[in-house]
DNA sequence: TCCGTCGGGAAC
DNA sequence: TTCCCGACGGAT
């Protein structure tokens, strides 16, 4: 390679651009396309990926790769596209989408150092900040009385420079091995030559007689019971030595699952599986839509579709939401291709991730179960890609570069000629919309495989509850079916919807209502701080004793949190034994999973948390699930509010009689009659579709019509509106009659952190330049973004309206 | 005249 | 994004 077209760490749009390097000799052979490179860029060293070649440039004066910081390409050609048409749908930069490729540690750290070159006596205070030291770390710096002149004028001199550095996060993880240098015979000669005493220096031995295989040092001082220096006795003889090698850190002990086998498929299996594995036989592309009710087996169907691409040589991807959440989940992947599965999600450490990545990278696993960002896993011979609960918002990314799993998923499998399978009980309308036109290829899956009836739901209408002077909230059925639940030793799921968990702060006299000071949203109260935060920004103060506004000490919080239900259900049923699921109690890594493990085993009468447990658990013993507040999701302002209330519905009431007991469910709420809800209780997806859709159409939402969002935030209210306004009047000009352009409207959290935030809308259903539109926007306020401090976010297809 | 701040422009 | 440079303006 002799010019090196390298992608830079700066994420810019003026430098949203390849940049030529001459490429030194010594790099020459070894320097690949998809490489991490560090390049000098202007006065600094930046990171950067290569992503072409070229014999010549066009540039009188190119400057040389400064270093190579890979041994193989990190992206393969495949990917550096993907990565192009990424940018180009997302509206971000080509640097954002391939860091978004890659994990975390891949990413360039940047460090500034002051060095001294001259032994001479340099100004006094310079002097000082040294203190004898050869270089010290830039940022000594700013808390120094050296001022930025004078580190200029000694810069000049040539009496100190500055150093730019860039480092790769990465780190490997290594193990020290012990194996034996001598033969078993010389061994066992050795062990006779050696004193009564050493008792552990013999016992070691004896361990290298027995097995000469080289073993782990932790595990064998473990064994023997003894320390490293009796080690150190033996590899001074000469007998034993050590030696280290790169560990991965496998956050899963593969030993640990069971081995399964594939299961009998049913006649409906067959008839979904069967179209799949055509696709797979002949390499081609085909979204599938696979609509199967909870329990009907779509995971044997991805499993037996994956083992069939593995046959054929070929590798899988399989996304699942949260996958920490579905512990139950990767043990059925582990189980059936045992170590062949790398797992990838938010729950592992950054140096877990990248031991994962390069699992995959280096071709010793198969197949990836993993979250969202599991989709750029760079396989080079995809046979089969798999989203599961496709309609889950987690695919959605929310930050730069937002993309959906989805849309990516799709992508890849075009490239690949692989089939990408859709797999959910409530599928998204976007989805089942393009199911129904046959865009996407529909599976149906009507029955479970246990031949079980879905457990019967029970709405129960807490304005009557109140009427009847309960003001608690549980209603008399559900607190009725609890204690005969409990009484039968079986147990209880009970959902408190993710919008009630928050615990806000008013005053009983004067209804004033704490509000955090940078944003227009209530502080939350958590109790095991006593403190108020916001989840917006990171203030937070304690929890006031009088109200700032009228002094009066009624102060107190409101608003159902897990801990305030999980006090009220002590009351009511002081004999239960309670497991409390959510934020503040699954924190730690595994904490999620040994509260599972702890709810499994019986060892409680009542799962209690957010809608964290609604997804994937299956406990046999559960027999009643209970909703406590099933609509306080349907007054968001979403207009997907129904389709998420019917979703959680339906996937929690399959929580329940998933084995040989039936179940039950008791759905409280104030609005019975909301369809979301009334047809959820009978599982009735198709109609529930028929009327949502009936809704999108009226309110012109999708998926009749796409969506763009355009965020503007200014720290100046007026300033926010009128760029709005004129984003708006930009827009009206440019795009067709049919498309809808809307704002400025005030964001649903007008403020956070000082910043006013007012949006544009647009709704369109053809708008082939749209992108360009947008990007024409970001560039005709490019000065005031540099300049003012404006800020404008584009969402392409927003899950969010927020 | 010295010093610090600010806005424009470039980065292969 | 980060850095350099040159213009500007208040303090010495």
């Amino acid at each position: 390679m002799k010019i090196a077209k390298v992608i830079v760490d700066v994420p810019a749009s003026t430098i949203n651009q390849t940049f030529d390097y001459r490429v030194p000799e010594k790099f020459k052979d070894m320097l690949r396309v998809g490489m991490r490179v560090v390049v000098p860029f202007g006065p600094r060293k930046v990171m950067g990926f290569v992503v072409g070649e070229a014999e010549e440039t066009e540039f009188d004066r190119v400057k040389d790769v400064h270093d190579v910081l890979d041994l193989t390409p990190v992206l393969t050609e495949e990917l550096l596209d993907l990565g192009k048409w990424l940018a180009k749908n997302t509206i971000s930069f080509y640097i954002t989408a391939l860091q978004a490729m890659l994990p975390q540690v891949l990413r360039a750290q940047y460090k500034k150092e002051l060095i001294r070159l001259s032994d001479g006596e340099l100004d006094e205070k310079l002097e000082s900040l040294f203190a004898g030291r050869d270089v010290i770390p830039y940022e000594e710096m700013d808390g120094s009385s050296v001022t930025y002149r004078t580190v200029q004028q000694a810069i000049q001199d040539g009496d100190i420079a500055v150093e730019y550095l860039v480092k790769s996060k990465e780190t490997k993880k290594y193990v020290t091995m012990i194996r034996p240098r001598r033969d078993s015979y010389l061994l066992e000669e050795a062990y006779h030559d050696l004193s009564g005493n050493a008792r552990k220096q013999r016992k070691l031995l004896q361990h290298f007689i027995e097995a000469p295989e080289p073993v782990e040092k932790q595990f064998l001082l473990k064994k023997v019971q003894t320390m490293g220096s009796t080690l150190k006795a033996l590899e001074d003889k000469g007998l034993l030595e050590s030696y280290r090698v790169e560990a991965y850190r496998n956050p899963y002990n593969d030993d640990a699952f069971a081995q399964t086998r594939p299961l009998e498929l049913t006649v409906e299996q067959k008839a979904a599986i069967q179209p799949i594995n055509q696709k797979i036989a002949d390499t081609e592309h085909e979204v599938f839509l696979l609509h199967g009710v909870t329990g009907s087996g779509k995971t044997e169907i991805y499993l037996q579709a994956i083992q069939n691409v593995l046959d054929k040589g070929e590798e899988a991807i399989v996304l699942v939401p949260e996958i920490s959440l579905t512990p139950q989940m990767v043990k059925r992947f582990k189980g059936r291709f045992g170590s062949n599965v790398a797992v990838m999600h938010s729950a592992l450490s950054a140096g877990e991730k990248y031991d994962e990545w390069r699992r995959i990278h280096r071709n010793e696993v198969q197949v990836v179960v993993g979250a969202r960002s599991a989709i750029f896993a760079p396989f080079e011979n995809l046979g089969i890609i798999i989203i599961d609960e496709e309609h889950e918002t987690t695919y959605k990314q929310e930050d730069q570069p937002r993309y959906h799993a989805r849309d990516v998923a799709i992508q890849r499998g075009k490239t690949h000629h692989c089939p990408v399978v859709l797999g959910s009980a409530t599928p998204t309308l976007e989805s089942y919309a393009r199911g129904k036109k046959g865009v996407y290829q529909m599976l149906t899956l009507k029955k479970r495989t246990n031949e079980q009836a879905m457990p019967e739901v029970k709405i129960v209408d807490m304005r009557d509850e109140l009427h009847a002077g309960n003001r608690t909230m549980f209603s008399r059925t559900l607190k009725e079916k609890m204690e005969e639940c409990i009484r039968k030793g079986e147990q209880v799921v009970l959902m408190l919807n993710r919008r009630g968990y928050s615990t806000f702060v008013m005053c009983r006299d004067c209804g004033h209502v704490k509000e955090c000071p940078h944003c227009d949203i209530a502080l939350t109260f958590h109790k095991n701080s006593s403190r108020l935060k916001c989840h917006y920004c990171s203030y937070e103060e304690p929890m006031p004793v009088n109200c700032p506004e009228c002094e009066s000490d009624l102060i107190r919080y409101f608003g159902t949190g897990t801990q305030k239900v999980e006090e009220a259900l002590t009351q009511l049923l002081p004999e239960a034994s309670i497991i409390r699921m959510d934020v503040d109690t699954t924190r730690r890594k595994g904490s999620h999973e040994k509260l599972l493990t702890k709810f499994a085993n019986k060892e409680a009468d009542i799962l209690l948390g957010t809608q964290m447990i609604a997804k994937g658990l299956d406990f046999e013993n559960v027999t009643l699930v209970g909703v406590l507040t099933a609509d306080s999701m349907l007054h968001l302002p979403d207009f997907r509010s129904a389709e998420k209330t019917f979703q959680l519905l339906t996937q929690v009431s399959g929580r329940a009689g998933r084995h040989e007991l039936s179940g039950e469910v008791v759905v409280q709420t104030y609005t019975p009659d909301h369809y979301s809800i009334e047809l959820a209780s009978t599982y009735n997806y198709q109609d529930f579709f028929m009327q949502e859709m009936n809704v999108r159409k009226t309110f012109q939402y999708p998926p009749y019509v796409f969506l763009a969002l355009l965020t503007v935030s200014h720290t100046n209210q007026v300033k926010a509106v009128q760029a709005t306004q004129k984003i708006v009047q930009l827009l009206m000009k440019a795009v067709n009659p049919g498309t809808t352009v809307l704002g400025p409207t005030p964001s649903a959290i007008p403020r956070i952190k000082d910043r006013y935030r007012y949006q544009c809308m647009v709704k369109y259903k053809n708008e082939p330049q749209i992108r360009e539109y947008m990007e024409k926007i970001l560039d005709s306020f490019s000065d005031n973004i540099k300049k003012d401090d404006l800020q404008i976010t584009i969402d392409m297809q927003p899950y969010h309206l927020m």
